[in-house]
RNA sequence: GUCCCCAUCGUCUAGCCAGGUCCAGGACACCGGCCUUUCACGCCGGCGACACGGGUUCAAAUCCCGUUGGGGACGCCA
């Protein structure tokens, strides 16, 4: 169904319309994936637009917000982004195109008027609508009047939703929209339909709560004698309480999840996890997102936002991340902790030992301080608990010679003298392996001992050992 | 209130369109075990769902109707 048969078929082109009235959130953002996959997946363009004709609520930081989050996820777009309020001419001349052609007329009635109609329908069990009072008296431009659409009173208005299926309104259901403020500005649904055509956008693929909106902008781009665009609404996204996600929600905005320590590749296949499937599998990467994303797999029922899973997810990503690719996500987190001066070698060969053990770069960056600072701080509970312990100075002591004779970064030899020194010592490994730990890291839980014996470097172990002497009981 | 949409484990979902291979599969979370010098990783196992009621059919998670529940829309917001 999806799928480009012929040469007239017109080059898929998307869309991605925020609002500057906020930073991106996850909802958006999983928006703003699907257009993309499903214009990177057919070969086609994604167009970047601000729909800030509200210039109330719309700001350009929310704008820079917006578009350095889908840089952070690595969502470029191919023309824009365009701004709505830059094209006020062109919904001017839409709408007199419409007044001429009989599709649209001036209403005189206040806000006030139509609002008590609303309220008096509502109160007798009816829809609110707009009960059409000017529609039929001709009247002309006037103080604080507007435009409205003359829409069809009767037959049903109906598309073919490409993941919902059919779906159609009766048209008595559909009052006469505003499609010009008294302030001669041009309403959502105008501007939208107009660029959309203007644009030569081929799939408007968005959250479903525009479902209902579908069919007014059918109805106004037929009143231009165009052809609508096809349709995809995709699912919302709720939180944990099944409410639609917010603020209140904790983290929605996905660029605060950058500063959580996620890594985009994470934050991208979580996104795109959410109402999209494809048979059992989980993981995606980017170019696998493009090969197999399309339209048909999109679910239909709204989905939850679960942390857990992202975490899960990023715990994986991080794991399996070349090193490479943590050390430049690394330095502004290393920076939080203030580590700005490090041994990048020694980072480098932590790493490997340290993903395994964590699930953000929050936490990787503090797994990795006492590899990278001179004299990691020691947890007093570690040192009370494990240091401060009979035989613990003794250990120390036998380490050092050992460190002294063999060098700490033989890991083979250093475990066979380590069995060899418990055996001699009479003593579980555990009773040298944990004061040497905490010498040498300050915390009871980090990578096997020789792994961090060999990290270090024999000149900083013999170092940490003697310094931890003074702690030692 | 009216209209529209949705409904499989706690969560994301596979299966549904083309009914039997599904006493429903995977992932995350949770619980237990193994591994083990710590913390993890990893591995093995467990818990756990077709919202309800009718119908069609030899057979329904899959098709139809209804009920319930949830969401959305009904702005001179987008």
């Amino acid at each position: 169904m999806m799928s480009q048969t012929n040469d007239n078929t017109p080059k898929v082109r998307t869309r991605f319309p925020p609002s500057p009235t906020g930073a991106l959130h996850i909802g958006g953002a999983r928006t703003a994936l699907f257009n993309w996959l499903f214009a990177r997946h057919h070969g086609g363009q994604m167009v970047m637009r601000l729909e800030d004709t509200d210039q109330k609520r719309s700001k350009q930081e929310y704008v820079e917000s917006i578009i350095s989050a889908m840089t952070w996820l690595g969502l470029d777009f191919d023309e824009g982004p365009f701004y709505q309020t830059k094209r006020m001419d062109r919904y001017k001349e839409v709408v007199q195109q419409m007044l001429a052609n009989g599709t649209a007329y001036w209403c005189h009635c206040s806000p006030e008027e139509v609002q008590a109609k609303r309220d008096a329908a509502m109160a007798s069990g009816g829809k609110p609508m707009y009960d059409g009072t000017c529609r039929e008296k001709g009247l002309g431009p006037a103080d604080g009047a507007v435009v409205r659409f003359r829409g069809p009173c009767e037959g049903v208005t109906a598309f073919n939703d490409l993941v919902k299926g059919p779906i159609s309104f009766d048209n008595k259901e559909l009052d006469d929209l505003v499609i010009q403020r008294s302030d001669g500005t041009p309403t959502y649904h105008l501007a939208v339909i107009v660029d959309d055509i203007d644009m030569a956008i081929t799939h408007v693929i968005r959250g479903d709560d525009h479902v209902s909106n579908t069919p007014r902008q059918i109805q106004l781009i037929r009143a231009l004698g165009m052809e609508p665009p096809l349709y995809a609404h995709i699912p919302m996204i709720l939180g944990p309480d099944k409410k639609k996600l917010s603020k209140r929600h904790g983290a929605a905005a996905v660029i605060e999840y950058e500063d959580m320590g996620y890594m985009p590749e994470s934050m991208l296949n979580a996104l795109a996890r959410l109402g999209w499937s494809h048979g059992d599998q989980e993981v995606f990467s980017r170019d696998e997102l493009i090969e197999l994303f399309d339209l048909d797999a999109v679910g239909r029922s709204a989905a939850v936002f679960d942390i857990a899973k992202l975490n899960a997810l990023n715990h994986k990503y991080i794991q399996s991340a070349e090193p490479k690719r943590l050390m430049e996500l690394l330095p502004p987190f290393l920076a939080k902790r203030g580590i700005t001066d490090y041994d990048a070698a020694v980072l480098e060969k932590a790493l490997p030992e340290l993903v395994a053990r964590t699930e953000n770069l929050i936490m990787l960056a503090e797994w990795a301080e006492p590899y990278l600072v001179a004299d990691p701080e020691m947890d007093p509970k570690a040192v009370s608990k494990v240091l401060q312990k009979e035989g613990a100075a003794q250990a120390l002591d036998a380490v050092a010679a050992l460190v002294r004779e063999i060098g700490a970064e033989d890991t083979g030899a250093m475990d066979a003298a380590f069995h060899k020194l418990a055996e001699d010592m009479g003593v579980k490994m555990g009773q040298i392996a944990q004061p040497v730990r905490v010498a040498l890291t300050g915390r009871t839980a980090s990578p096997g001992i020789f792994e961090v014996m060999a990290i270090l470097g024999s000149e900083a172990v013999l170092n940490r050992l003697e310094r931890a002497k003074d702690f030692a009981a």
